[in-house]
DNA sequence: GAATGAATAT
DNA sequence: TATATTCATT
C-alpha cells in the first residue's frame, strides 16, 4: 500500500515544461536498498505507452517507445553485459529489419504488449544509410564513430541512464561510471558525457525554479494564502510528477515512483506549492486559481513522447468517466471532455487536472472513446500528466472536473 | 594519455 | 532541440 506524503502541486511553469510530480509513500523499499530498483516493476510507470490501440498517431511503432536507437552509418551492434534484450534495426534505403533480440523470435514490442509487468529493456540501433567508415575497426569498436551514429535516447534507456546516475549517486556519477552501471555496450563514454552534461543541467533548472517556488510558497504563506483550497473547492494539493530528472537529495524514507524510472524524488518538492500560474487558454472549464498540470521535463516533449507518459497518480479500475460538454476555444477545436465523478478512492488530484490524453479521432464515436477511457482507467498508473499541449485534432483530453479526493485506492497500494 | 565537463557545433 | 564534438582542465 502507498501512503501518501502531502502531495502538492508544483505546477508553476510557464513555459509548458514539465515540472515535478511524485506520489510515494514510506512504504517503498528503502532507497539505500541495493534491491530497490529491482523492486520496482517499471513498466507499471509505463502503461499506456504500449497501447498501441490508442496511439495511432506515434511516428514510431509502440515497442520502440521502450528502445532507444542508434542512428549509424555503418553496420550496428549491440552488446550487452546485462540481460537487455536488445532489438537491432537496420535501416538501409527504407527497409527495416529487426535483427536481434533475446527472445530469439519475438520482437520486444510482443513481449511488451503480452507481459505488461515484465520489465522489458530493449535496445534498438538504427542505421542509417550515411557513408559508412569502419576504419579498420571491429563493428564494436567502431561503433559511435563521430558522425557515424546518432544515440537516440528513449525513455527506456534515459531510465537506466538516471538508474546508474542514482546508484552512483548525482555528484559521484561519471560518464565512465554510468556507462559502466548501465551496461550497455552500444554506448560510449562520450554518449554518456553529453547525456550527462544535459542531465545536470536540467537538474540545475529544476533546483533553481525549486527555490523559485519555495519563495512563492513563503509569499502565500505571508498573504494568508491557504494551500490547497481555493474558494469551495479543494485545489491542488498533491505533487505533480517529476519527469525522468535528478533526485535532488536522496530520500531515505520517502520512494515517490515517477516516469522515467526515477526510484526517488527530490523531498523539497514534496512539500513545496507552486506559484499560481495562469492557466493556458486551451485547457477549457478551467476553474479559477486551477493548478497547471505539471511542467514537462524536456524528456516528455521528446519525439519518444508525444503521448503521454504514465505517470503516478492511478485510479480505481472501476472508475468510469461520464462524459461533460467542454468549453470551445477560440481557434481550437473544442475536446471531447470527460468528468470524472468523484469518488472515493481517487488520488488528490486536482480539480482541472488533465488526466490523460488519448489520440483518438476528434469525432469518435461515443463507444471508441469510452473503450480508450474506460481502458486508461482501467490501469492501476494513470498517464499523466499530458503536458500543456493544445490539445490536437487527434485527441481527446480528459479533465478531472471535481474532486472532493484525498485517499488512495486500494488498487495503488 | 585519459577522463571530465563546459562550450560549441551539427 | 538533442546529441556530437571540441577543448581546456585535471
Amino acid at each position: 500500500m502507498l501512503a501518501v506524503s502531502p502531495l502538492r502541486n508544483t505546477n508553476n511553469e510557464r513555459e509548458s515544461e514539465m515540472e515535478a510530480f511524485s506520489m510515494g509513500g514510506d512504504e517503498f523499499p528503502d532507497i539505500s536498498s541495493g534491491s530497490l530498483l529491482d523492486s520496482i516493476d517499471f513498466d507499471d510507470l509505463f502503461v499506456g505507452i504500449n497501447d498501441g490501440d490508442l496511439l495511432p498517431d506515434l511516428e514510431m511503432d509502440p515497442e520502440i517507445l521502450a528502445e532507444f536507437s542508434i542512428s549509424s552509418g555503418e553496420e550496428s551492434e549491440i552488446n550487452t553485459s546485462t540481460p537487455v534484450s536488445v532489438s537491432v534495426e537496420k535501416v538501409d534505403e527504407g527497409r527495416v529489419e529487426k535483427s536481434a533480440s533475446d527472445t530469439g523470435s519475438e520482437s520486444s514490442l510482443i513481449l511488451e504488449k503480452e507481459s505488461v509487468s515484465k520489465r522489458e529493456e530493449s535496445a534498438v540501433v538504427n542505421q542509417s544509410h550515411k557513408e559508412a567508415d569502419k576504419r579498420g575497426k571491429s563493428s564494436a569498436q567502431s561503433k559511435n564513430q563521430p558522425g557515424k551514429r546518432k544515440v537516440d535516447w528513449t525513455p527506456e534507456l534515459h531510465r537506466r541512464f538516471v538508474q546508474a546516475v542514482e546508484q552512483l549517486g548525482v555528484d559521484k556519477a561519471v560518464p565512465s561510471r554510468i556507462l559502466e552501471l548501465m551496461g550497455i555496450d552500444c554506448l560510449t563514454r562520450h554518449n554518456i558525457a553529453s547525456h550527462l552534461q544535459k542531465y545536470r543541467s536540467h537538474r540545475k533548472h529544476l533546483l533553481a525554479r525549486e527555490a523559485e517556488a519555495a519563495s512563492w510558497s513563503q509569499r502565500r504563506q505571508m498573504y494568508g494564502t491557504t494551500s490547497g483550497r481555493v474558494g469551495k473547492r479543494d485545489v491542488n494539493t498533491w505533487l505533480a510528477p517529476t519527469m525522468g530528472f535528478p533526485p535532488i537529495t536522496p530520500m531515505p524514507h520517502f520512494r515517490p515512483l515517477h516516469v522515467w524510472g526515477h526510484p526517488s524524488v527530490d523531498q523539497s518538492m514534496m512539500n513545496t506549492p507552486p506559484p499560481p500560474t495562469p492557466l493556458p487558454a486551451w485547457i477549457p472549464v478551467q476553474p479559477p486559481h486551477a493548478p497547471l498540470p505539471p511542467a514537462a521535463d524536456p524528456f516528455w516533449h521528446s519525439h519518444h513522447h508525444r503521448i503521454p507518459t504514465p505517470g503516478t497518480p492511478c485510479f480505481p479500475p472501476r472508475m468510469r468517466p461520464t462524459r461533460f460538454p467542454s468549453t470551445p476555444v477560440p481557434g481550437i477545436p473544442p475536446p471531447a471532455m470527460y468528468k470524472i465523478d468523484p469518488g472515493v478512492g481517487v488520488p488528490p488530484v486536482p480539480s482541472g487536472q488533465i488526466l490523460h490524453q488519448l489520440p483518438l479521432d476528434f469525432h469518435p464515436s461515443k463507444e471508441s472513446i469510452d473503450a480508450a477511457i474506460g481502458d486508461a482507467l482501467s490501469k492501476p498508473w494513470l498517464p499523466l500528466p499530458l503536458g500543456l499541449k493544445p490539445p490536437s485534432t487527434d485527441s481527446v483530453m480528459v479533465e478531472l472536473q471535481h474532486q472532493g479526493i484525498s485517499k488512495i485506492p486500494p488498487s495503488c497500494a
